[in-house]
DNA sequence: TAGATTGTTAATCGATTAACAATC
DNA sequence: TAGATTGTTAATCGATTAACAATC
């Protein structure tokens, strides 16, 4: 029994330490010595036993009637999500969400940076987008080796999401982060994360809709 | 007691939604007249008990042996989400995500349309961006008030965030679709939604990490 | 001491899955 | 008829919230 008890991560919390991060990082530039949840709640609008849950599973203590220290969250937090060591990823397809996430500076405060983007597209190949150069996807093999990055971002258009997935699999890719809109067939081992932006909208949406409702309903019952 | 009793929408379900109807569309082109969720389930992989939920929740009923229409689907899809009018928002924040949102095909599937997009670089202003033309956010006010428009998508650096939607708001805004890494602080019959980026890569590497952990385990243990 | 806070256990809520009845 | 399927009710699982004890 190696280990077995313990099974119990609850993945919302997973979801919710950036954003933890994000404000300690910003609220610790003003060098606080402690921080309370009330305070987080403040700018972050969970239920304060929700953050103190959140908290305490990294496993470092507050201190009570003060509150945490900043700095120790913010190092458990990066240790818990393995933000401390830099993560380097390729990015295929350099499209208008691929040239985004190139873009996108946070990941660089995660730890996280895609040292090489890869397209099909011959006007783009050998130009840079955000300081990342675009390579024909022919030369990801040969690089992936020599580099040893066996993670990737996956934003082609969803046509060639199973091909260029599959691909990447066979070139020893284990870590997947699927942006289009393709549930992707792929082995056990191989992690795969979807990122789907169209459950998004439809979320987005159907909020949008229930007010209406609502509002109509008040509108009915005021006259 | 007008109508109280009927509350239980499951929100992962709308979440699903978009999936289904991105394969019951492209299965719809080969014009079969039934498709059965042992059929869904060889493209999405869900639970057969759980997709078959999630159409019960759309009201239309299947035909046993047979499976369901999915023309019939596809409406009540499009009917449940709202998806079967078109809906017009603003872009706000012309950047590297504002761009790839301006230029994501498939919203246009989905019923949703960019009208404008604001920015308050100058460089970046009177310039089309995939057809749609970018304007300085003075003039956002006047022009949400001639089109009609009071739903937006906000890709602004996430310092401005709190004050563009703010901003939105008064304006007459009632939905917001934030992607930036802000939680915004709004009135109660706002409709916000949060897309979080950095909530995603937070589970991608985790699971990463779980899984380096479980091969670790695995290699001490087979010598 | 009184009060603000952490941190834990139990209760509740929501979503998925299991079991099975209904039926074409 | 036998078999594949829908569709529903009950059981389970996971996450949030409520209640409260501990303590600086």
């Amino acid at each position: 029994m190696t280990e077995t008890g313990k099974r119990t991560v609850n993945l919302q919390t997973i979801r919710r330490l950036p954003a933890y991060l994000n404000t300690l990082r910003r609220l610790n530039q003003a060098a606080v010595e402690y921080i309370s949840t009330t305070e987080l709640i403040a700018h972050l609008k969970y239920e304060p036993v929700l953050v103190r849950k959140d908290l305490a599973s990294l496993g470092i203590p507050g201190r009570q009637r003060l509150g945490y220290k900043p700095d120790e969250l913010i190092h458990a937090i990066e240790e818990y999500l393995g933000w401390n060591k830099d993560g380097e990823a390729f990015l295929v397809g350099a499209g208008g969400l691929g040239g985004a996430l190139l873009g996108y500076r946070k990941f660089a405060e995660y730890g996280f940076k895609f040292v090489a983007a890869f397209d099909i597209d011959p006007a783009k190949i050998g130009k840079k987008l955000h300081g990342v150069e675009i390579l024909h996807v022919s030369r990801l093999p040969d690089l992936a080796k020599r580099m040893g990055v066996r993670i990737a971002a996956l934003t082609v258009p969803a046509e060639h999401a199973q091909a260029v997935a599959t691909m990447l699999v066979d070139n020893g890719f284990f870590g997947i982060w699927n942006f289009t809109s393709e549930e992707l067939h792929l082995p056990v081992d191989v992690v795969c994360h979807n990122e789907n932006l169209a459950g998004g909208l439809a979320l987005f949406t159907y909020k949008l809709r229930e007010r209406a409702a609502k509002e109509a309903a008040n509108d009915s019952s005021a006259d």
